[in-house]
DNA sequence: AACCTGATGTTTAGTAACTAAACAACAGGA
DNA sequence: TCCTGTTGTTTAGTTACTAAACATCAGGTT
């Protein structure tokens, strides 16, 4: 791996991103598209979820947010709540949203344990040459960013 | 960072895709969309590229390749050579298509020469701590993927 | 020679996952 | 009462695919 670390990056990167990208089932009746199961993810994680909220932390439009939640609330996956702001409507999980809710969590979750605990493990060094290397990366794509 | 090492690391995942769906320019006439900027790349970076190779490389079906080649042909980026194998066809950059292939490595060599020069400057024991890392992460993506 | 096979690349219809833009609906202030 | 800012929705359009049927051709078999 000496000479093309990059390279084994981007290669785990893209595995990553295929997996993202397969429907799923989510112990639910019926499978979930990758889009549907990121929503609920997000609307489980946080808590007075709305469409404009949603939309700032997927980095999506209100209206593809509204596309999808719609889809949700067919499949009786969420529901909508009046919130307390003006105009705001709260997105829940239904029992169903709860479920695959945390399916989804749980098959992530040996990845996470076992790539945390392994990060705090390591000597001081380690982690901080690992925290520079991800800090360098970081500045790099600003830069790109910056390019638009 | 500490408890979440995770989260961070995903975080500059997610940033690095969204720069990968951006149309841009690459130093010809008109933007390039990023299928036809990826094409191009694995088309410079190999060589006797078919239809067929490209598919296998980048993961996609061959009738996805020849929407996306005719595209690039029609933009005169790439063209058509008749190759040595049975009926196959080489895909081979045009000057402008070669321009773009070196404008889309220019922008992204100060990235690629600064984590692996980076890594290379470590201490062995930092290196064999991520190695170990970006192995485990690769295992658990293996049993995420054998879930089919 | 005629036929089958296996590979190559193409075309078509359909889909997910968006975006941009126009829109409706409402609350609060001027 | 009217204006404004915010919320969420709908529509038409786009990219980036896939699956499946298809055409083409070279080589081997009979």
């Amino acid at each position: 791996m000496n000479n093309e670390f990059l390279q084994e990056c981007l290669k785990i990167i893209n595995r990553y991103n295929d997996l993202n990208k397969k429907v799923r089932s989510y112990g639910t009746d019926g499978l979930l598209y990758p889009s549907e199961i990121h929503v609920i993810d997000a609307i489980g994680t946080s808590k007075d979820m709305t469409t404009t909220k949603l939309a700032a932390k997927l980095g999506i439009t209100k209206g593809g947010i509204s596309q999808i939640t719609s889809k949700l609330i067919k499949k009786n996956l969420i529901s909508k709540e009046d919130g307390d702001g003006l105009n705001e409507v709260y997105l829940i999980l239904t029992d169903k949203g709860m479920t695959a809710y945390q399916a989804h969590i749980k098959l992530h979750e040996p990845m996470v344990n076992k790539v945390n605990s392994l990060f705090e493990k390591m000597d001081e060094s380690s982690k901080n040459s690992i925290i520079n290397l991800i800090n360098e990366i970081s500045s790099e794509l600003s830069r790109l960013e910056e390019l638009e």
